[in-house]
DNA sequence: CAGACTTATATAAGATACTTATGGATCACG
DNA sequence: CGTGATCCATAAGTATCTTATATAAGTCTG
């Protein structure tokens, strides 16, 4: 429980402190406002498409770990509303590609102001040196983040 | 866009950037393991309890963002499989709480433990100097969450 | 280049987990 | 004590997922 193995205190990272610290932290984060009800799996696929660019129904799927007949339907509903569009893929003619509208991509826009808005009195409780150690880490977060989608991507998996 | 305000470059945290890295980490991390399928809601309710104790039906209902007979019909069922218990308030006869079982307690440790084991290999990717940015963080990123989390109990709500 | 196999998406039927509306029991208060 | 508020449970309806299956396009082989 207690006793962790580091090479060095100074130095390394302990996945376990990590881990904790995300959830902890996770756990007030996701669901911090309610402004438009919109489900955690729609949510993630517009910001999923509004950071990478169109993607194919299979190739969402297999990211957002929902079957593809569920994402068939996700994006049908998603289309009706207007925040995403399907256009055939001009290199495989089975294929559809998904594109985010303007109005998909500004809903995830809104939705991070909305959080920013809510963090902001609280960052400002903490101390600046507290402020300055996130801030320094940012860079290095998304570097892991970038890390495990690549390696999620590429890696031909072991299995579900 | 680009032109953000900061008081000083060095001392500020950017909530921006704040919200930016977290949800490109989150879009990766949320989704890591399929080893269990429990739902969101369910592992999130699991975890609110293992931290901070029992807590009323009520009470969950509002932190876990879900209506209340919707949480009961899930107290219900992790109740089924042995993963929570419902004790009586012995300071309200009307207030139920709930416990988490030793189950329900290693269903998120174990979780937590695959993703950690996800993340032991990007976390060797990265230079000692980022892992250090990172590990110098979470004190920080932890007493942030306490703080929100603290202040959303607390506070009135000003509505939904 | 025809047939068999694979891949990409869609549809259909069913299961699950949520929602709103409502009821019964306990508490707080005058 | 009786009135209103609070807490939880039940019921009925809806939304969103699942598995199974169909259709169409690509690929590969002889």
């Amino acid at each position: 429980m207690t006793s962790k193995q580091r090479a060095d205190a100074n130095t390394d990272l302990d996945v376990d402190d990590l881990t904790r610290a995300i959830e902890n932290f996770n756990r007030y984060y996701i669901r911090l406002p309610a402004v438009q009800k919109l489900s955690f799996t729609t949510l993630s696929v517009l910001d999923t498409l509004a950071y990478g660019g169109p993607k194919r129904l299979t190739e969402l799927a297999r990211t957002e770990q929902i079957s593809q007949p569920g994402l068939t339907q996700l994006v049908t509903r998603l289309e009706r509303d207007g925040l995403v569009e399907r256009h055939p893929d001009p290199a495989d003619g089975r294929a559809v590609l998904v594109h985010v509208t303007g109005s998909g991509r500004r809903i995830g826009q809104a939705r991070r102001e909305d959080r920013g808005r809510h963090l902001l009195p609280l960052i400002a409780q903490l101390t600046p040196a507290e402020q300055q150690a996130i801030a320094a880490a940012l860079p290095a977060l998304t570097r892991l983040a970038e890390l495990g989608t690549e390696a999620g991507t590429a890696g031909p998996e072991a299995g579900r």
